[in-house]
DNA sequence: AGACTTTTTTCGGGTCTCGAAAAAAATAAT
DNA sequence: ATTATTTTTTTCGAGACCCGAAAAAAGTCT
């Protein structure tokens, strides 16, 4: 269970350490690296050689243009871009992109396919994952040894071992073992993320000050998604990915929610039953087929031009979401909340009851203190988020280890 | 931020694996140890002779009668119950309970007052906190510097540092600085914690099997409280205790909540409330004194007898803690519950709603799946989870570390 | 050109863990 | 009773790592 750490335990996790320095800060120097992680110079620099030695770091060569210091000037050391590359995959509505990326985070490449995920048979949307990969692959001439993590996310539940999608709101297949199925197809370690989780992890990496050790972000589109970090990590649920906001209950027996169960939050603020509500259609009819953006968008112009059904649908999405957030907030306490996805864009029409029903929550006390970022561009950051938890696998895993004692050991199998 | 690890650092946490070892499995072997630590027995060796020059640790004497086995005999080792003690005081509604106990866990002492928590001046109670701890350590001729560690547990929301009392149901009085008053008039450090997190900690030492990695505990009494164990840790909020509960909206604008908010689930469960739909008052009315444990066994009583406004009102209260129970799974997953408190002990009369409930929620396909356990002695609970949480803190903070170069020190300062 | 400043590397010392071997302490066999 | 066997614990030498101090390096300032 709780294991003693060894001797070499150690050194891997002061090379995790300075390479994630690395990462963070961009191009730090070696006393940077020692101010920020608290070891001595001496260790820094020896660590730092061996990364560079092993062709994972490099000295940075043209920094600013000169430092305005007396001094020997600083030496940047910067990731080496070259050392490997991941593949970021986003599987969301009729839509699927794949990005190439190099250990830098740069991104090399990108391949993309369109089709309608709610009918595409099982084998056929598999196949397409697939050979979306395959082709980023060949297209780039890439050697699949230096491809060295795919992060693939996916709106819907995987399980908690990040290799399986459970279900998923956008197709009717459930249980697709997508890591096994894209292991075997390319030899690369998978890892199976939703995309909520990975909005969080972007949006770490992006905007660090103020999304640290507590945030939430909140996917509003056809569904309603949420990515939790509790201190400083994300939190996935003990048996799947967890964080089903849309589908804690608002009211219950209340509206028909796509999941067939009612009165879920996202009944109310889902894109389909912000429809409904405009349409005046009960809220018991069987939610129809997703709604288009740019209807959505219409129906928001037409909330903001006046106050008919559809500003009043917005502002229930906004109570759902009011009332779901205050009652996570009764848990963790108020924290930052990013709204990302096309329903971002009509949160205008959502803030004002949003904060009211908030106001009425254990977390009421902080309501104006609550501040909300809006992004509606999510796919972007869906795809940076699974490109940084793929990076970071390979730092942690695979060079943070490095070569077990390299010299010797090649020494010993020349010998 | 994530700051690397030293040489130092590594026999600290070490030494935190041996002694956390031993308090867990009671009287290992060192043998044992060097398994579950999967250190090398000649660092279990050399850790557990200083940790016994120390007087942390000794070897235990008279174990099982004789091992079966051949081969040289496992020596037992123990906590030596004289290294030190901790107090564990339980502030709850009319009664200030404070325990005694030694480094190997033993109840020594324990002290107690009752007195009228709703009417007490400030300052007196903040006396009678004093004065029981005073009393305890005197009346067992306790030299002070030997008591190592407080651990305070409220029923109420404290800080995130915990050292404050911010908000308490069972007073009119906020924002008591417990930690700053104890650690001035005894001079041992003081540690502020929730109730709810008490018995959660409680229950992970009783029961390691069933409540390790996640589960919940909910307090049932006049309010409602919830403990959080996720991935293994007590999780407290980001500003305060955190698990608030009782104070998540059930039905937006409901039933009028002792806090002045409406809708919380504890406007539906918490005894006050399962008396007023009993006495069928209307949701609105002010919620009244805290009712007797003696009125609410009566009450079921009577609900268990026939079908009246008394069964009714308990199964209000199971739908309420069920659709609850359904959000916190929706967000974290299903996990154990343990239901504690007087409560608990009319648990077969909303089990049934509770279920429902859960059935209707994100939980709903493992509603059958989740299991419940109940006791209704929350005070025993809640001091043994204080009384675990103080020791650990002695483990990891003073034990842990150790005298920094015993020897040596000790011969610089003698020349 | 030399003084000064700051960064980076080198070197020696100390501490820690590990594996192997030895010692210890019991039982089983002769 | 003595010897062999088994298992646990300790001892010892080797290797790895980190740290602090000193040295080297690479600039700017005077």
């Amino acid at each position: 269970m709780t294991v003693g750490i060894r001797h070499d335990d150690l050194r891997r996790r002061n090379r995790a350490m300075v390479i994630s320095a690395v990462r963070r800060s961009g191009q730090p120097s070696r006393t940077e690296i020692a101010g920020t992680t608290a070891l001595s110079h001496s260790t820094i620099s020896a660590i730092a050689a061996d990364l560079i030695n092993e062709g994972v770091l490099l000295e940075a060569k043209s920094t600013e243009p000169a430092s305005l210091k007396r001094g020997r000037p600083q030496v940047a050391i910067a990731l080496n871009p070259a050392a490997g590359s991941v593949i970021a995959i986003v599987l969301s509505l009729n839509s699927l992109i794949a990005t190439l990326i190099d250990y830098s985070g740069q991104t090399i490449a990108s391949e993309s396919r369109r089709f309608t995920t709610q009918t595409l048979p099982r084998n056929e949307l598999i196949s397409e994952v697939l050979a979306v990969t395959r082709e980023l692959l060949k297209r780039n001439g890439e050697d699949e040894s230096r491809v060295m993590r795919i992060v693939l996310a996916i709106q819907g539940i995987t399980d908690s071992k990040a290799r399986t999608l459970l279900w998923s709101p956008i197709m009717p297949h459930t249980d697709i073992g997508f890591a096994d199925l894209l292991e075997g197809a390319t030899g690369i370690p998978v890892t199976v993320a939703n995309d909520c989780n990975m909005m969080a992890v972007a949006l770490r990496w992006r905007d660090p000050r103020r999304y640290r050790d507590n945030f939430f972000t909140l996917l509003l589109s056809h569904g309603i998604g949420m990515g939790l970090v509790l201190r400083g990590e994300v939190f996935t649920g003990t048996q799947s990915s967890g964080g089903e906001f849309g589908h804690m209950i608002h009211r219950p027996g209340g509206a028909l929610c796509r999941c067939g169960r009612q009165g879920c939050i996202e009944a109310y603020a889902g894109s389909y039953a912000i429809w409904r509500n405009a349409m005046r259609l009960p809220e018991d009819s069987q939610p129809g087929a997703d709604i288009p953006d740019a209807e959505m968008t219409r129906l928001a112009e037409k909330a903001r031009t006046g106050d008919g059904p559809e500003r009043e649908a917005f502002r229930k999405a906004g109570a759902a979401i009011g009332y779901g957030l205050g009652n996570v907030f009764a848990l963790f306490d108020p924290a930052p909340v990013a709204m990302v996805g096309h329903g971002a864009s009509a949160f205008d029409l959502i803030e004002g009851a949003v904060r009211d029903a908030i106001a009425q929550t254990a977390g009421g006390q902080h309501s104006k203190a609550i501040s909300f970022d809006t992004d509606t561009d999510e796919m972007r950051l869906i795809s940076e988020g699974c490109a940084m938890r793929a990076l970071t696998f390979v730092d942690e895993q695979i060079f943070a280890p490095g070569v077990p004692v390299p010299s010797l050991a090649a020494g010993k199998n020349v010998a």
